[in-house]
DNA sequence: TTTATTTCTGAACAATGTTCATTGAACTAT
DNA sequence: ATAGTTCAATGAACATTGTTCAGAAATAAA
């Protein structure tokens, strides 16, 4: 005996590959391309054999979704060392549309494509009992807005969670337009993300303006 | 002869036939549900004579899409009737958003889904030569800006096609994660909305705020 | 009525996700 | 070592998709 283990790790190593092709293609050629057939070709295997590592093609999405999420947090976890609540805002909103404008396709599924897929990548629970990857890029956003009210750059009767929802929103709205319609915004996404954050900014305590 | 021009009419006729298919069977099972075979089975034609009306499925998507935007026009328009221009971009936003919960369907295919609808939809000129539906839905927006420009709201030296890129996004952000994530914001939309709108508007005119 | 044209059909094709009886190799027990 | 068992892997098969096209049916022209 002792051999289960093994057996283990072969699984959990092709299981991995599986993933790996599979976020390869959806890179290069969009998640509506990735095939099953392609995944199973790039694996030199047959089609049926993915199916005993993974339930079903929708199981392989959300499996790259929370990659994805994961990914997206690492780049925004640098800017909780900014102290400047507002300076910390105008990094997050940078790392994020870099994020977006460097990995599409990525961003499109976790981001834009069945919702199947993204709630149940962001109901799964990590092994480590905190929250998901995508819960905790909220809550970089919240703290945002936790301590510019501790900072007195805010009233402390306004909602913070609600104020990171706005934000992201607001975000995820250029990032998501700038994706699906390339070209039809006549700013450049960096500018357009710069400007809504300064009005934002402005527009939560008018006068620190600046 | 003259025959020619009920052939003309009958011809229309199916087409427009088809499209109610189509639409109906967007709205009620999602676009990603929308067959050709079930479109066929709706007017009760074979699936075949379908491509003597349209060359493929994306042509019919396309037209469902121009439609469309058509239609969010025509939500849009009596806003224009309002002389203030914040009360108007506040009219804006709630009959934007509006439109996208009401319609979830039509929104999706409209401003979600594959690029190439939107993107033909979008650039497709209609035959009165003015600009399309699209077009003129983002022309009301600029036009709030130039109007508070007018009335010394604004700085003249914004630029207002910039702030209304802005603004759509933002809007359409909101839209589109409560679309796809229904219940993941704890807010509910028309309080995201209208924070953000003035939010938006305080970050715009420091001075003038409420 | 006969001929020509147009409209429509439905079988066929390739590609999709998914299933499953069969194979064959590796492991276990004798 | 041999026989028996397990289990990963196969690849043919199924249903469903968009799309095509030779031929049937209906309509128009002569």
């Amino acid at each position: 005996m002792g051999s289960s283990e093994r057996k283990e790790r072969q699984k959990a190593q092709l299981q991995q590959q599986i993933l790996d092709a599979a976020k390869e293609i959806t890179i290069r050629d969009g998640f509506a391309a990735l095939t099953m057939r392609k995944i199973a070709q790039a694996i030199e295997y047959a089609p049926g054999t993915i199916y005993l590592y993974f339930e079903s093609r929708d199981e392989i999405a959300i499996q790259l979704c929370r990659q994805g999420y994961q990914e997206l947090f690492e780049c925004l976890q640098p800017t909780m060392n900014i102290a400047d609540p507002r300076d910390r805002l105008r990094a997050i909103a940078s790392a994020y549309s870099d994020f977006g404008l460097t990995n599409p396709a990525t961003y499109r599924l976790i981001f834009m494509e069945d919702p199947k897929f993204t709630n149940a990548a962001l109901s799964q629970v990590p092994i480590d009992r905190e929250d998901g990857a995508g819960m905790r890029s909220i809550q970089l956003l919240v703290k945002v807005f936790d301590d510019m009210k501790a900072d007195r750059m805010l009233s402390s009767d306004v909602n913070s969670a609600r104020l990171a929802e706005i934000f992201w929103t607001s975000l995820h709205g250029i990032l998501s337009i700038k994706l699906t319609f390339p070209g039809f915004l006549t700013t450049p996404s960096e500018e357009l993300v710069k400007i809504m954050t300064d009005t934002f900014l402005a527009g939560l305590s008018p006068d620190l303006s600046l």
